[in-house]
DNA sequence: TAGGCCATCTGGTCCT
DNA sequence: AGGACCAGATGGCCTA
């Protein structure tokens, strides 16, 4: 994978060396010079990779909760973000609509009529059947399109 | 084979 | 000075 990019990590460097042991020493200060170089360079990549580690450690975590219908392809880092940001605007409509209600009974009932006891389980008896469908069809009365990917 | 996505390298900039 | 963060470049892999 790897870049063919000509390493440069010294370029700039010999123009501020200053060789204080006499003639001779050039070509051994620079090669010196040249291997902290890219000893420093080295260090830097493994920080710069485990970084990148560390971020798409975060991206999976954002997965996990994110809903994702079809567990078949995983979300592109770019969908994961859209899909973060659509979920969050629809909880927070959630929470919204809850304030307008004066009991948790009643915004139960607005949004769980569907989950009586005999059409809940026809429903999820359908649902096991067909996996692609939203996750968000799940919970409550929500509807696919509260969880499109914003744009 | 083109396009999308990703990992890695790299140099620049900012911060501590 | 060294580390963190960022963006650009590059090449590999996969899918339509």
């Amino acid at each position: 994978m790897k870049s063919c990019k000509s390493n440069n990590a010294d370029s700039g460097l010999e123009s501020d060396m200053q060789c204080k042991s006499g003639t001779g020493c050039i070509m051994k200060c620079g090669s010196e010079r040249m291997e902290s170089a890219a000893k420093r360079r080295l260090a830097a990549n493994a920080r710069e990779r485990r970084r990148m580690q560390g971020l798409n450690t975060a991206f999976d975590r954002l997965r996990k909760v994110v809903p994702q219908w079809g567990q078949d392809k995983k979300l592109s880092k770019y969908e994961t973000l859209q899909m973060a940001l659509s979920y969050i605007m629809a909880l927070t409509r959630i929470l919204a609509e809850a304030e307008r209600y004066s009991t948790e009974r009643d915004w139960i009932n607005l949004h769980c009529e569907h989950f009586h006891q005999e059409s809940y389980h026809t429903y999820m008896g359908q649902k096991m059947a067909t996996d692609s469908d939203p996750y968000a069809q799940r919970i409550f009365s929500f509807q696919p399109e509260h969880f499109q990917i914003a744009n």
